[in-house]
DNA sequence: CCGCGGATCTTCT
DNA sequence: GAAGATCCGCGGA
């Protein structure tokens, strides 16, 4: 499969989220390949979603967020993990998927040893910071181009079995917030 | 099994 | 000065 064309990230930002589950990341490393199918994501918006970095304009942080579709946006969170997001939307607005969960489907004991774990366990990959630990992603990854490069997304087929949305983690309003989509029964989902 | 707190960067009050 | 798109280890039940 090919590497996802830039114009399958110039388009909303929800439609982005629901229809990156499925697609699989690939991340080139000296030590090695690995790959993970995307299982779990959430829409941050622009203007509008007060959760979202880019809520209250451009900062040094979030500037990456207004920039040109199918780039990468990394960013230290809690001063101590990286989170990865897929920049959505034309240049000059705002938008971002944050990878919330993968599958490994290549390299699998590259990430677990990254993770200290063990290959096979959920615990290698089911939340936003363990697996950028297992891709070995960084802020050093900030503005990376998708596709193509050392972080690229892949085309995948289409998901068999059933997406589910629901409330994003950790944010208020949850009653009113439907942008977190995810593998309903996949095991690499961060929570049920 | 569950709840709490620590680690420690960026942004905003 | 405090909270945040998190994770892990500790202590108690």
């Amino acid at each position: 499969m090919r590497a996802l064309p830039r114009s399958f990230y110039d388009r909303d930002t929800v439609e982005v989220a629901r229809d990156l589950l499925g697609k699989v990341i690939v991340r080139r490393m000296p030590e090695g390949v690995t790959e993970g199918r995307i299982v779990e994501t959430e829409a941050y918006l622009g203007t509008g979603d007060p959760a979202s970095h880019a809520h209250r304009g451009p900062t040094p942080r979030s500037s990456t967020m207004f920039g040109p579709p199918g780039r990468a946006y990394v960013y230290l969170n809690y001063g101590m993990y990286h989170l990865l997001n897929m920049v959505t939307q034309s240049e000059g607005q705002a938008g971002a998927v944050l990878i919330r969960a993968i599958e490994p489907v290549e390299g699998a004991r590259l990430m677990a040893g990254r993770r200290g774990g063990t290959a096979g366990s959920p615990e290698v990959s089911n939340g936003p910071g363990k697996l950028t630990i297992a891709l070995s992603v960084t802020t050093a990854d900030n503005g990376a181009d998708l596709t193509r490069g050392d972080l690229v997304v892949k085309d995948a087929p289409p998901v068999r079995g059933e997406v589910a949305c629901g409330p994003r983690v950790g944010v208020e309003h949850r009653s009113t917030d439907h942008l977190r989509f995810y593998m309903a029964g996949n095991a690499y989902v961060s929570r049920k």
